[in-house]
DNA sequence: TACTCTGTTGAATA
DNA sequence: TTATTCAACAGAGT
């Protein structure tokens, strides 16, 4: 469930290989999610190089190895990375498997809308580096959330906080979560929010994505208590401020999680 | 068995 | 130009 939370948490599963020697790749080229990149680059390029370190921004992660290389991954939605034995023969969906002496860091995607970029050079390559403001950073300001919504006036606030170049790192679950907290309905129009509401949505854009990444990196269980997140999966889930039945329908394209109460519609 | 649903996103279409 | 729809894919659920 790949979102900016657990995009963190997937990228420090490969820590505990930062300062190894990589001595041999595994994987296939025809599946997709080397769409776009050169196989045979990084089967020739890897080898002997030695894993410095990481970042993630969004729903975007960079792995940075010795002698200029650059490893760009993305999870799609059913990615994942983990660490396995040295020896791990290669399961169905594991498209990208770093040996190193003593672990191996597996790259997993059934579904495969994930992707995995390559890139040579001494600088980030050029798409990590236009990536758009992190929601948690200072220049992520109120006044640049109002005018990316502005620009999108005729799009619903669910459909907006789903575009990955205004709001980098929301997926489903976390647009929701940042909805019911800012008692927004998900068709509201952008354009129809009140100079309050969008200070109320800014701080509950802030907050969740803190939030999330602050408890994931304790482990999934550590989840806050009281969130929408514990009940929107099931379909007789309730609003957890007063138990009232959760509205579930399709907004934005996506399956929406809201309490009528809370988060009442507008009237036309 | 057959059909529906799913955490993403980018290409095609309106 | 921007918003909506659909396909890419695989597995789980009904």
């Amino acid at each position: 469930m790949p979102e900016l939370a657990e995009v963190e948490y997937y990228r420090k599963r490969w820590d505990c290989g930062i300062g190894a020697v990589i001595h041999a790749v595994h994987l296939h080229p025809a599946k997709r999610v080397f769409r776009g990149t050169s196989t045979s680059a990084i089967r020739k390029a890897l080898p002997g190089s030695v894993l410095l370190g990481s970042e993630a921004q969004g729903k975007q992660m960079l792995f940075r190895f010795s002698n200029g290389i650059w490893l760009g991954l993305h999870l799609g939605m059913t990615g994942e990375l983990r660490t396995a034995k040295p020896g791990l023969p290669p399961g169905k969906h594991d498209h990208l498997i770093l040996y190193q002496e003593t672990k191996a860091l597996v790259f997993s995607d059934p579904r495969q809308f994930g992707r995995v970029r390559f890139h040579l050079g001494a600088a980030p390559p050029r798409w990590w580096l236009d990536l758009p403001v992190p929601l948690t950073s200072k220049q992520f300001t109120r006044k640049l959330m109002a005018a990316f919504l502005q620009h999108h006036n005729k799009l619903s606030l669910k459909g907006a906080l789903l575009l990955q170049e205004g709001f980098p790192g929301l997926g489903n679950w976390m647009a929701d979560e940042i909805l019911w907290r800012a008692r927004l309905a998900p068709r509201t129009l952008t354009g129809q929010l009140t100079s309050a509401e969008l200070g109320n949505l800014w701080r509950a854009i802030r907050f969740v994505c803190r939030e999330a990444i602050r408890s994931l990196s304790r482990g999934y269980s550590a989840f806050p208590a009281g969130w929408l997140f514990h009940q929107r999966w099931d379909r007789r889930g309730r609003c957890p401020r007063h138990g009232r039945p959760l509205s579930r329908e399709t907004v934005g394209g996506r399956t929406s999680a809201w309490c009528r109460a809370c988060q009442p519609a507008r009237k036309q």
